[in-house]
DNA sequence: GGGCCTAACTTACCATGAGTAAGTTAGATG
DNA sequence: CATCTAACTTACTCATGGTAAGTTAGGCCC
């Protein structure tokens, strides 16, 4: 009868955590729909419902508030990837894995046009905040290059190479994604297809020479 | 003794053409080293000796001046690609011709730094600006397709699947140079073999089993 | 060489939106 | 129920993108 928290009307305030999490799934969506340059703080707080301060308190600056979704956007790109990892197996065959990652990319990007879109931003930020952006980007080819390490065949290739397999791999596979936005005929599987057989026989070939 | 036009003190007043062209080149050095955000309408003007309204007269808003850069900038890059095909011949091996433009474009990332920043910066762009953009973007990969379904042996190839190769060879090169910058010891050279190596195998196997 | 006409250029301004200082209040806690 | 802090607002500033309305250099024709 009486709950201790009826959520009927929105609760004003919110705990910091759960208020920065909201603004940046706003934030995410204007982004994406005006660009950052045509979308203002205003926007954004109007949405939210709070007022512009709040949001310099919580994230600094414009830049801030992009960088963080930006972080956010990249991070579930690497979940997403290492959940499909996961899920074909340690010991499975180098090519079902890189296949799989691939794939994770592509169905990623479907679903998540929005942090796809706001991806495609990171040029905007200035020279100061560009290094935190790219380490995160970084981290994808790292992981890539990991995981190809990983594997049985590809141990004894030197780090470095690897890290140039991968850092072509997510060139690659950011390209295409943006390509099928004019190609709609293009699917997710199509597009992986495309990736894995342009560079695959290149991997295979350092296999079977090692 | 009287030359007609002792350039000693500079021409106040030029033609719009040649002023247009000296805004675009100190626009390109401003852009590249401070970012577009960071960049006003105002430091351009000052370092070309002019005043903003003119600037504005010229190239629109911002936007313009930066899309003016940015599609000067590409078009030096396809000119030097393309020279750089027509000097390894039509009849080379297809192999070459590749390994030529993959290296062509290196070679120009290190000596034009400055275009590279810029068109890296292509993500700020507005919806509206972006097709101009994204078009020349095409171009290149189309040139790429184009001359890759030249060559005999790739003729019989579906052209979309051609695109896809070419995408696919954009992006990696593109990827490679960002990662370039923060492994100094990789030279050109390098990133060339490397691009090669990896996407060859699969554009060989498309040449056998066609 | 002198008047005129246009295109190159400037001065002086507005409007918008990023960023901030100084408060105000909700609501948890004792 | 008093108090105290963290959540939040009001009311500004200031930089900068953009523009209206001139001003002048200098080519050109007589």
């Amino acid at each position: 009868m009486s709950p201790t928290k009826p959520p009927a009307q929105p609760r004003r305030r919110m705990p910091r955590a759960e208020r920065e999490a909201q603004i940046l799934v706003v934030a995410e969506q204007v982004f994406a729909e005006r660009g950052y340059q045509a979308t203002t703080m205003e926007d954004v707080a109007e949405r939210v419902g709070v007022t512009k301060p709040l949001i310099y308190e919580y994230f600094g600056s414009k830049e801030g508030l992009l960088s963080a979704c930006i972080v956010s956007a990249r991070g579930q790109l690497r979940d997403a990837t290492e959940r499909s990892w996961a899920a074909v197996g340690d010991d499975a065959e180098l090519i079902d894995i890189f296949r799989a990652g691939v794939r994770a990319f592509f169905d990623f990007i479907d679903q998540h046009r929005n942090a796809f879109l706001l991806i495609q931003q990171e040029g905007v930020m200035a020279a100061q905040t560009s290094p935190l952006i790219e380490s995160i980007r970084e981290q994808q080819s790292a992981a890539t290059a990991a995981t190809l390490g990983a594997a049985p065949g590809l141990s004894s290739v030197p780090p470095e190479v690897l890290e140039g397999y991968a850092e072509v791999i997510v060139g690659a596979c950011e390209r295409i994604a943006v390509w099928r936005g004019r190609r709609p005929d293009v699917t997710a599987a199509d597009a992986t297809e495309l990736v894995v057989a342009t560079v695959w026989s290149g991997l295979a070939s350092q296999l079977t020479t090692s």
